[in-house]
Parts: C-alpha cells; sequence; structure tokens
RNA sequence: GGAGAGGUGGCAGAGCGGUUGAAUGCGGCGGUCUUGAAAACCGUUGAGGGUUUGCGCCCUCCGGGGGUUCGAAUCCCUCCCUCUCCGCCA
C-alpha cells in the first residue's frame, strides 16, 4: 500500500497515477479518506491528551493510596476520563476502518517510464531477441501437437476436474518435469537464487502482505472450512518469508526461486484461451524474488529480466521483452517488463514471465524492512518475476520446434534432464 | 485425536496489580586503556504514531482479541502458535 502521509502531501501524484491506470472512479473515495485520516488525527490527539491525564491520575492514587488516605474522589475522576475516552476510542476504530478499506485497495504508484494506455494495446516493445523461425509447412498449434503425440491428455483432464484443468501423459509429464529442473538448476546455480520449498497454500495475512487481498479475492481458490488460500504464484510465500522483520544491511539484496505449482480461479476470463495449455486454473511455475535495497531496485529489474531471458536464450526461443501500460499493469507493480515468447503455430506472442518493481507497495503492506547503516529502519523493496512459467515454456517448445511429422524435437540444453 | 507446559526487547532470561518500556546476562554501538588487538572498566542500545524550528514532550505496544480495575506484562475469558508425552499416519 502506499503511505497515507504521502498521499495526503501528493494527491495530485495519486490522482494522476488514478487516471493513468483508468480509475478515475476512485477519485471521491481517496479524498474521503483522506479528510477521515486528518479527522482521526484530531481524535486521536484529543483521546491521547485523556489518556495522560488518566495515567498522572492514577500514579498519584497510587501515592494516595500508599498514605493510607481515602482515593474515593480522584478515583471518581477517572472513571469520568474514562467513559470519554472510551467513545473517543470507539471512533478512532471506526475512522481507521473506513480508512483501511479504501488504502487497501489503492494500487501502486507508477514509475515514470509505463507506457500510458487504457489496456494491453498500449504496451511497448523494447526490444526483441532472436527470430521467427520458418516453416515449409503449416505450423500446428501447440494442442494439436500435445494430443498427437500424446503429451497431454486434454479430455481425462477434463474428467478428472473440470474445464481449465489438464493430464500431462508420460512423455508429457517427463517434459515438464525437465524444464522444472531445467530452471531450478540456472536460477540457483548460475543467477545465485536460492531455493525454496513453500507452502502452496497460505492465510489471509500472507495473501493481504503481497496485495491479492483484499482487492481480488475472486480471483482465488480458497479452502472451503479453512482460512487458507491456494497461492496464486510462489511470489506471495516467497515475498513473505520475511513479513513482520527487520532485515540486516549486509543481508541485501535476496535472492529467492521455488517452484509451485500456481492456482488461479481466472474468473472473468469465460471463453478466453480455452484450447490448450495457455490459461488453467492449476499450472507450473518457477518464480524468482527479491528483496533489495531501495536504491537498488531499479537495476534489480534489469537483471531479474535478464535472468528469465537466459532460459529463452538457453532454449534458443524467440522472444521480445514489452513494457506494460498503465491499463494493463498489475495493481502491487510500479513497473512491469514481460517477456512473450512467439508460439508459430498460433502466430502470436504470448507471455511466458512478467518481471515487476513493487517498490516499497508490497514491503509496506507485508512490513519488511531494513536497519541501514546509519542505524535507519526502511522498507526494503520487492520483486518479481517468472523464470518461467513451464506450461507455457512446453507450449513454445511443441510449436517452435515441430517438424513436418507432426512430431517436435528437443532442445539441447533439456536433454541430460530427459 | 488424548494429556500436560509455555509464548516478555536481536538472543537468553527475571518480573508482589501501582514511578516496569520492563531486572540480569549475551550480542551490538561509543569511550577509557593498548603500538595494534584481546581482556577489563565506563556509558549506550526496541518499535509505531502524534506534537515541536530544536532540546524535548505525549500516546500505544510484553503472541492476537475481549473483559475485571482508578491502575494490568502481572487477574479472568477466548483465539492463534510453540514444546513434551501417548495414540494414529505419508
Amino acid at each position: 500500500m502506499l503511505d497515507i502521509r504521502y498521499i495526503s502531501e501528493n494527491m495530485d501524484k495519486v490522482k494522476t497515477m488514478l487516471e493513468k491506470r483508468n480509475q478515475v472512479k476512485f477519485f471521491a473515495d481517496v479524498e474521503d479518506m483522506i479528510k477521515k485520516y486528518q479527522e482521526k488525527n484530531k481524535v486521536q490527539h484529543e483521546s491521547d491528551s485523556l489518556r495522560n491525564q488518566r495515567n498522572e491520575k492514577s500514579k498519584q492514587i497510587g501515592k494516595i493510596k500508599a498514605d493510607g488516605k481515602d482515593i474515593s474522589k480522584i478515583s471518581e475522576e477517572v472513571k469520568k476520563i474514562n467513559e470519554e475516552t472510551k467513545s473517543l476510542e470507539q471512533d478512532l476504530v471506526q475512522y481507521n476502518e473506513k480508512i483501511n478499506k479504501v488504502l487497501y485497495y489503492i494500487p501502486n504508484m507508477l514509475d515514470d517510464i509505463v507506457p500510458r494506455g487504457k489496456d494491453e494495446t498500449f504496451n511497448k516493445v523494447i526490444r526483441a531477441h532472436g527470430k521467427k523461425p520458418e516453416f515449409k509447412f503449416k505450423p500446428k498449434p501447440h494442442w494439436d501437437i500435445a494430443e498427437e503425440n500424446n503429451i497431454i491428455d486434454f479430455k481425462r483432464g477434463t474428467k478428472l476436474a473440470g474445464s481449465r484443468f489438464v493430464l500431462y501423459n508420460s512423455r508429457g509429464a517427463a517434459l515438464e518435469r525437465a524444464l522444472i529442473n531445467f530452471m531450478l538448476d540456472i536460477q540457483t546455480k548460475e543467477h545465485g537464487y536460492k531455493e525454496f520449498i513453500p507452502p502452496f497454500m497460505v492465510n489471509e495475512k500472507t495473501m493481504t502482505g503481497t496485495g491479492q487481498l483484499p482487492k481480488f479475492k475472486e480471483d482465488l481458490f480458497k479452502i472451503e472450512g479453512s482460512d487458507h488460500y491456494l497461492i496464486p504464484t510462489a511470489e506471495v510465500p516467497l515475498t513473505n518469508i520475511h513479513s513482520d522483520e527487520v532485515l540486516k544491511e549486509e543481508d541485501l539484496p535476496l535472492y529467492y526461486t521455488a517452484y509451485t505449482p500456481c492456482f488461479r480461479s481466472e474468473a472473468g476470463s469465460w471463453g478466453k484461451d480455452t484450447r490448450g495449455l495457455i490459461r488453467l486454473h492449476q499450472f507450473n511455475k518457477v518464480e524468482l524474488v527479491k528483496i533489495v535495497h531501495p536504491d537498488n531496485s531499479e537495476k534489480e529489474l534489469d537483471s531479474m529480466v535478464a535472468d528469465a531471458e537466459k532460459i529463452l536464450q538457453m532454449l534458443d526461443i524467440h522472444y521480445r521483452i514489452v513494457a506494460l501500460s498503465s491499463g494493463d499493469i498489475g495493481f502491487s507493480s510500479s513497473l512491469t517488463y514481460d517477456i512473450e515468447v512467439w508460439l508459430p503455430g498460433v502466430e502470436a506472442y504470448r507471455e511466458i514471465s512478467s518481471c515487476s518493481n513493487c517498490r516499497d507497495f508490497q514491503a509496506r503492506r507485508a512490513n519488511i524492512k531494513f536497519k541501514s547503516s546509519k542505524g535507519k529502519t526502511e522498507f526494503v523493496h520487492t520483486l518479481n518475476g517468472s523464470g518461467l512459467a513451464i506450461g507455457r515454456t512446453l507450449v513454445a517448445i511443441l510449436e517452435n520446434f515441430q517438424t513436418i511429422d507432426g512430431d517436435f524435437t528437443i532442445p539441447e540444453v533439456l536433454k541430460k534432464y530427459l
């Protein structure tokens, strides 16, 4: 979340951000929140000075009693003060509830270089790597290749769990597992990320720390009869590892990675990408998370993108880097670069990684700080990115390395994993 | 699942219901001493919020929430978590 003091002092900048994110309708709520915040401070002040009176008198009572004198009169005075304080305190609770109801729903400030635009058509291509492969035949979409080669059993996946679930068959399951191991090896051994296996379901507090809750509850799967939510990405547990902690400055930066399945309800995307492996309720991903000194988050984002790119370069798959526009960028992010792979079968670029700098937005929610050498405690900056989405990488391999006989070849770097 | 114990400052560990935001030890920081270092000694060392030009002052926080009381780390209720023993189990 944003610092409420920052909002009250920079209302114009916050409004510009909301306008860029197409959330002008939010203006009134934010203005109202700041009014409430100012009122709250007044009430807080009153309540504090009443408490101060009460504390002083209570101390006196202790002394009077020690002298063996009568305390009934002063005791009555304190009772009166307490009654006044009580109603003020109830007001304060109300104020805080109202303020938080808005504060937790305000998205992050945007980096100046985020392209302005209402949707993904305004995303800006930054650069590309490699080039589109050429085929002497019409390349097939991955779902055909996957089905014909017994990589994926779509029908039985649906039978087991419903739409947007798949069953990987023997060769497909092995390939998926090879990709997981390959990516984890590169990120841990070559890029210095520390590997974790986190819980695949987490509590409400953890989901709030990274920004999924309270605003995006409908995107999550919740376990019935329990307070747990299935993670939509390993970003959630990895970033929250250090929630409510004060780190040492010399411990930064922290590079974390984990393979996890990811669970998403995909509410609001009915009819979108219904075929194939692109949009599933459950998919696999190797995630990268960085917890860094605020001075370094910009360059850390660049190097994180490079860490994700490396995988595609080793697999020799053409891709491009795109800066997400203000209408497409995520709630918690101030700047996001997507990596989009070329899929010749469907003739489109598709997102395979999304790398974001959240600056102190998540750190403030999750309360992750560090103590600087000057002894000051400050919020860290957090970044996250896919390194990469496994299923979509498998899609890219199927489509880019398909052969005229309907089969496909395995990239050289993966062979030792199969 | 059954029985018991416990959650206090970076860590360890005290804390009769009233100058306890919290003894003591370790660690950290500063200083004295030393050629330097160690040891020893002295001092200092939690977080959040409000207010002030500043020194400072005030409020809150001893797992979370609620209650008793003029006053709660200390008493009561409740939830969460940790540990030990027994049972069950991948």
